[in-house]
DNA sequence: CTGGTTGCAAAATTTTTGCACTGGT
DNA sequence: ACCAGTGCAAAAATTTTGCAACCAG
């Protein structure tokens, strides 16, 4: 699956990389620290550095994305393209929206601003429905 | 101005307090390291020390808001509530639009998930007006 | 083989903390 | 006068870098 992701953008197909992409996967978003946690359980001698490396390279070549969140650190998830992210103030869980269209928000910001758009980040803060429970 | 709502929130009115409010008003949107050095040309012995602490309380306290931007460090700005940001990949560059409507969105975001919305952060990322010429 | 990748350690950067002192109320 | 706020320095936390060894292509 990754293993040819990766070889579409020449990188090096490493199983920490691959690991580290099926982590992510299964995760959802994954914070670094995190994410080493997880790594480190099977590829035990991974270091924070080669997360790092990795996450860099990954997010500059767009197989990964990066979620910033107010007031704390960024989570990575598996570049699926725009989509509306889920915040919970309460148990700090981050969940996607796939199916809102932010088209015409952007069309409308675009001609307000005459800024020509790349990419749209959306981030819902609240208490989610779990939490409220 | 910013004394009187420092009041209301019960901290203490500082000149480095004032300043640093004044400073962020002025600037729109104000990274630590950016705001450290703007506030340095007046109050030249303030310290990055108090930069953080005042951030901090102001965002506790609602004065200031956080902006995450993807790949950067957050930016600062006076808290005008919920509104759409513009970040220029090319220059940097942050800046407001005012007058887009995110309700729709959120109302259907808050009904697909069930999650309660608290607060919204879109952030529209491409090249601005100024660096498409 | 060869160059990209890894792991380790060290360095650099960023943020937080402790504490004496100052200044706002 | 009291105690939040400041400044400095030190500590802690986070991220980057250099380099030898390794391994995928």
């Amino acid at each position: 699956m990754y293993d040819r992701i990766l070889r579409d953008k020449e990188l090096k197909v490493t199983p920490q990389r691959i690991f580290i992409l099926e982590e992510i996967r299964k995760m959802g978003h994954a914070g670094i620290e995190d994410l080493h946690e997880r790594v480190k359980e099977v590829y035990s001698s991974v270091s924070l550095a080669t997360i790092y490396k990795n996450i860099h390279i990954l997010v500059e070549e767009n197989i990964l994305r990066e979620v910033p969140i107010h007031g704390r650190k960024p989570v990575y998830e598996i570049n699926i393209g725009d989509h509306v992210h889920l915040c919970c103030t309460k148990c700090g869980e981050v969940s996607d929206i796939m199916d809102i269209d932010t088209a015409p928000m952007l069309k409308e910001a675009e001609r307000q601003s005459g800024h020509k758009y790349e990419r749209i980040a959306v981030m819902l803060q609240g208490v989610c429905k779990n939490c409220s429970n």
